[in-house]
Order: C-alpha cells, then structure tokens, then sequence
DNA sequence: ACAGTTTCCCGTAAATGC
DNA sequence: TGCATTTACGGGAAACTG
C-alpha cells in the first residue's frame, strides 16, 4: 500500500556510502478519507536482521522520522521525503562481525524499513514497507562493485527483498547480460553499444561461441573472477572504460567515432584493405581505462604493418583532450619532417571531418608568451622498426584468445538499441514510483 | 610553568583546519615531587573570549581531559599529548556573529588554553597555559592565508596571545620579510632564495629603492592588495610558486636549475650577449604558479631576438614533468624539421648536463605498442614570426614596471642563507619545547 | 547580486583489521 | 603477512549566507 523510492546516488541508486548523504522517498498509495492528524513514517535501516545475518551493522546518524504531507505534484496523495539521511557503521555490536565469510562487501545486501501507524474508526492499521536490496559501501573505489551487485540482482530477480541472493547467486544469459551493458553505455555515457561491440564483449567474457544468446555467464566470471592473464575482472574493466568517457571522451563517444570495443584480429581484418593511413580508436584490453589508435600503412615492398600507440589514461587525457591527440599526433624517424600517420578513421572519413567538431579552438590570447601545446609524438627508429613489424605478429598474438571469424560487413554502424528498450531496463533498476498501481 | 607544544598542520603549525584532526602537546617544565595521584589536563579552545571578541567560535568535538605520563624520551618530566582532537564551529550561539567585520577569517586569531590542578602539602595549586595564536579553517584554499597570518604574528612580536593583532598589524621591514621568505622556501622545498631573486620580488613589492632593507612593507601589501593589474595578492602569487615546486619541481629547484625569479628586463640583459639557445627558467608573474623558459636567438640579419613559452602549470607538468619538458621542446615552422632551441642554461652549461639527471629513463616495456610521449611544441608560422619580434618590445613593455638596473655580476649564484639563521627562525615560529627554560 | 566562507564529497593514500 | 576494507583529508566545486 506504500512504496519507497530508492536511496540514490548521483546516477547509482541503491547504493548507499557511509558518511554521506542520501535521500529516500515514500508514498502512501491507498487515498485516507480525509484527517487531519500528523502520519509520521519512521525508517530504519536493516530492522529486522535477516536469517543469514549481515556482517557489518549500521544505522541512521540523523533524524529518521518525518511526518507525511500532501504531494505537491501530481495528483496530491500523501508522501514523505527523507533528506540528508546518513549511514554509519556500528562498531563491535556483539563482539565479532557475523560469519559469511565469502562474501564481500559489495555482496551483502541491506534494505531500509519504513513504518508509518493510523488509527481510523477505532481502527488502529499499521503500515510497513522496505527498499529493494542495497549495497553499503565506504569508499567511491567500491562503487563499481557495488553497482555490479545491484544489476545482478535487479536482472535476475524479482524478489523485493532476498538479501542472501548473493549465497548463491544465480547466472545470467549472454542476451539477458549483453542488454544490460549497452544500457549501461546508453544510460551513463549517452550511447549504447551496437552489435558488433556487443559480440566483442561476448567472446571476450564467454569465448568463440556458435550462438551467444543462451550461454549462460556466471556471476563470479562477470564481477569477481579476474580475466585470465589480468588483473581485475570483466566487469572492472567496462566500468573502467565507461568511466573514462565519462571524463574524457563523452562527445567523441556519442558522435560515434569510437568503434571501441574491436579484437585485434578483427581490428587488422578491417584495416587490412583500407587506404594507408585509416585508422580506428579502441579501448586498451590490458589496462584499465586506456583508450588506443591503430593505423594501417604500407611499407617499401607493399606489404600491410599495423601500428597501435601506447593507450592514453586519464593522466595525459587530463593535460590534452583526445580529439587533439589525434589531431596533433606525429610520427617522427629521426631527421625526418615528422608526419601525422592518422588519416581516415574508419571506414574512409577524412580525420578533419570527423573530429574537427572536437577540436580545441585553439586558446590564441594575444600573450607576449609562443602558444605551445603538448604533442603526442611517436618516434620510430627505422631499424627497429623494421625487426618490430615482423615480430608483431608473436608479440600480438599473446594477447589474444582464438581468431575471430572474417569480418564481413557485420561492423557496419548501427544505432544503439531503441529507446523502449532502455526504458524497460531503467524501470526495472529504478522504480519509478510515479507510475505504480 | 607549563608549556604548550603546537598543533600542526602538516608542515604548516598553528593553523586548524575544522573537521580534520589535529595533535598537541603540553609539558610540565616544573619537577613535582614524587605523585602517585594523576595529574589531568584540560584543553579548552578560546576559554576566555578576549574584549575584542571572535566573530567565529568553535569546540573540541573529541575528548579534551587527558593525565599526563612521564616522558619517554628525555628527562622524564611530566607531559601529554593530545592526539585526534577535532574542531567544530559552534552555530548560531546568540543570535548573531561578531561584528568585527572588517577582518577576515584568516586574520581571527584564537586559542587553546590548558589546565591543571593539583595538590601538594595541603597545597592546592592551579596551572594554566595557552597556545600561541591559532587560525581556524574550514577548506584548505584557506591555508595560504593562514599561513601569511601565522608568518606575519611571529615575525613581528613576541607577545604570548594578543589576539587582536591584526585589528592594527604592524609593518615589516623588507630585511625582516625578505629573511622569511627565503626561508619558507628554504624549509618547504629545501632551496632558499639568493640575494638576487630576493632582490627581484623586493622590487616587485616595493618598486625601485636605493636601499631594501629599511623600507616598511604593510600587512595588507604583502598579503591583503592584489598586485596592480592582477587578480592576486603578492603572497598568494608566491605560495602559489612555492606549491608549484613542491609538487613538480622539487629536485630541479634543489638541484639550483631555476632562476625563477628575474624580471623580464634583467632576463634579456642577462641573455642578449650570450650563446643563442641560452636559455633560463623564469616563474609567471601574470598568473598563479606557473613557469617558463626564455632562450635568445639571433636572427637572420644579426639582431637578438627573445622568445618565452606560455608558462607550464600543474595540469601540464602532471602529464609531463618538467625536465623532459626541457629536453623534448620543439619549435616546429611549417615543413621544416623541428628542432629544440634550447642548447644552454645560463649562463653557459649544456642543457643535457644540467638536466639529465632528472629526465624520466624511457619507460621502454616490451609492448605490442608504440610508445608515445607528450611533446611540447611551438607552431611558429614564419611571416607571423618576423611580425611578432618587431612587436614583441611593446608587448612585453606593458606587464613590466620599471627600467631595472644592469646586471652586472649581481646575479652570479650564490648559496641559500646559513643553516642558523634558519634554525633562529624556524625556533621563532615553531616553538620546540625541548630547548625551552 | 555577490564575495567570502563553508559544506560536500570524490579520489588517492595511508591506516586499520582480519 | 597480505588482502580487504575503512579512514583521512586535499582539492575542486557547489551551496550557503549575510
């Protein structure tokens, strides 16, 4: 009869950080005849202790009780908006912290409870409802952890109120995943992930697969196995990524011009026959959060090299933005005029074309001071150049798992999915309570 | 009888930042006779209002009341320490604030005051000390005017707590300053100031004089006015350099390679008889911590000519430290092989023997990847060039005060100040108990 | 409207706990 | 001892407040 509304994060509802503030929402659905006493709702946090009992207890530092007032907007049912609430860790309850051990903290699973009472006619009703699941974290580098719970949950069931799901937590279908993560792209970085990128994902995460729908992927290997060879898991690594255009590449990403999510095997299969001097952007398999070029050229006998630049991270994105590097960037062999390698991003649109949108007006301020800027520059020693490129191949290779299937024209752009889509997704995470029963 | 140790800031003592903790220390100096009861202290912050009253007030949040323990260390006297203590502000205490108004939060001087009482002999007697003034902060873009108060207080009295000193602040004479702040430099980034960088900010300051040392600098000068013409205040523009060197100049700055602080007329005077490509190492006196490089060259026909890069700051020199700044710039002209212009520091030393050792080795791992390096570079567009120099004398003649003197042998490098005099200071400002009556 | 000041909170580093 | 987790707090930005 009474709904919450979820505790939000900015963007990343359901997770809750120690110390700092959030905000939660509740409104009574039935229509009261007509009163004039104060409903006051009351929250608490985990107030009955499930079966399997938490490991680390915590409670509301600040007032957690406010009487229910008139919605302004809509149509004026009742309902209580909680701000500035804030969680804190109970220190020694009883001694030691519970027992589930396997567990992390991203695992476990909480809920606020909200109790309101009414008397009508002589009738004394009492009113309870709680949050869906919600993960408890201390520090921001725990929220992409913390997020991955809350879509694991939030796909695989829907249950209101299974805090032991993460005992034994259920897996998921590749079609079922792949979904949720274009969302993530679309939801948090202004656009989705097409279908090529999707089955890039797909191998990486589950390996060459005849189908990919119906495989199942298990939550250990989503979130908490490290990939093999790597240090940090599947998920790490697309949050890292998603992270990173968030700060960093947000308009290029949504202008399409990050295909991103490519094989190398792939990557050289579509380069292979394009004009020396076609390039595409990729993210980097081997650190978190690097973003990458690779460029087709020919050398002196015609055979095809590829070269791919060191991936660039935040710290040097921070001193210049992307769209510049790529503008900026050059190739130098000593003694020689050095050159810009990158000339089409793929397929075949001139690099102006595509990025001219983005580049940094140049910050001309009538100074006494020479403008100067960083320029990302490459240089190649011809020797070494000539022994690298007929290693390449090894050097590559062990990066990479099984070969990938010719390309066809299976990366031609598509849109991201509809929008019908994401809205699904989104009510399922983020019950909306405005259109409730 | 009792002496207070100082709380401290991290390097910065007598300054206190609310909500973030602070320690300090109070020593008995008197030997009691052998006492099997404890001895309690009492912190209190501003236990006394003084008449001019505080427009802020604020409390311990922690635990205030601790015994005091035989020293470990030392001569076994009596003496606690005070650790995790946290300040807060005290809200809406009677209506409304002081009305002192016309001083800011970093001129408010206040206090903390320790307490004891014991009995000897039938005997009772009380003990009571306090703290040297204090300033109170809520953010660390505070501390630099903190600071300059903390500075101006002890360098220019001797009194205990007069909490009202910058009601009138007293001037300083530039031979009183200027020995401070080479020493901010001497023990903040371990290289003090010579006699001709201090010369250079004295001017800056106070224009031309014959004379230095008696000339009076007001408090509100050094640290209150902006500079004519900028939006800064002199101390906010040297702390801002000071914050510069610590986080990315350090072993340059030790290692003597920076000038840094030479006005543009005495930079050319020093230049323009030298080797072209000689160049040195100059702070941005238009904006806040920042640095350049001036190298002279000649042209075709002969004439000195003098360029300056746009100054690095913070967000530049994280992606690329300095020296490698140093070692990769380029001045590219269209078509033409970029060349690095700068060959010598001044006066005559090879850039590689002054700067190698502190050039980043190449980070060369094994990667499928080219390596990629951030380069500075200047575009310089011939025509645009020539028109530029003959320009540059105007331009530059508007950021510049006054014809300085000739160089002469004035600017020959010379060791910071001595180690005593440093130490008279260091004593002046941070009370070390160990050496007191 | 605005400037001085405080609050908020991310993100790194250090401390703590298990 | 090493890893998981929390605490600490600088720093940028938003919010507050006379």
């Amino acid at each position: 009869e009474k709904q919450p509304c979820m505790p939000t994060h900015p963007q990343k509802p359901l997770i809750i950080k120690t110390g700092v503030q959030f905000t939660t929402k509740v409104r009574l659905l039935v229509k009261l005849p007509e009163v004039d006493y104060q409903l006051k709702v009351k929250t608490t946090f985990d107030k009955d202790l499930p079966p399997g009992r938490v490991n680390r207890q915590f409670f509301i530092l600040t007032n957690n009780t406010k009487a229910m007032d008139i919605e302004d907007s809509s149509n004026g049912c009742l309902s209580v908006e909680f701000r500035h609430l804030q969680l804190k860790e109970k220190k020694y309850i009883n001694g030691t912290k519970g027992n589930e051990g396997l567990l992390c903290v991203t695992e476990e699973l909480h809920s606020l409870s909200f109790e309101a009472c009414f008397v009508v006619q002589g009738l004394t009703i009492d009113l309870e409802t709680c949050s869906l699941p919600l993960v408890v974290i201390s520090n921001v580098c725990q929220l992409p952890g913390g997020w991955a719970s809350v879509m694991w949950y939030n796909l695989l069931t829907d249950e209101q109120r299974n805090l032991a799901f993460f005992a034994n937590p259920p897996r998921a279908t590749w079609s079922q995943l792949s979904e949720v993560l274009s969302w993530q792209f679309s939801n948090f970085v202004g656009r989705g992930l097409n279908r090529e990128q999707l089955t890039m994902l797909g191998e990486k995460l589950l390996g060459q697969q005849a189908s990919f729908s119906d495989v199942q992927v298990s939550w250990s290997k989503f979130s908490k196995e490290n990939i093999p060879g790597k240090p940090f898991s599947f998920w790490m690594w697309l949050e890292s990524i998603l992270e990173l255009i968030k700060k960093h590449l947000l308009p290029v990403w949504n202008d399409n011009c990050i295909m991103g999510f490519v094989s190398k095997e792939m990557e050289r299969a579509l380069l292979k026959d394009r004009e020396p001097g076609t390039f595409l952007l990729r993210f980097s398999e081997s650190h978190l959060g690097g973003i990458t070029f690779t460029w087709v050229e020919r050398g002196d006998n015609g055979e095809v090299k590829f070269n791919s630049v060191e991936p660039y991270t935040k710290n040097r994105l921070t001193a210049l933005p992307f769209a510049d590097i790529i503008r900026n960037y050059k190739v130098i062999s000593d003694g020689v005029v050095p050159e810009n390698p990158l000339k089409f991003l793929y397929p075949d649109i001139p690099k102006d074309e595509a990025f001219s949108r983005h580049y940094n007006s140049a910050p001309n301020k009538a100074h006494p001071y020479i403008a100067s800027t960083l320029i990302p520059i490459s240089e190649i020693d011809q020797t070494l150049k000539r022994l690298k490129t007929t290693e390449e191949r090894d050097v590559d290779g062990s990066d990479c798992s099984n070969a990938s299937p010719t390309p066809s024209s299976c990366l031609s752009p598509e849109p991201p999915m509809t929008p019908g889509e994401f809205d699904m997704l989104h009510q399922q995470i983020c019950f909306d309570m405005m259109s409730s029963p």
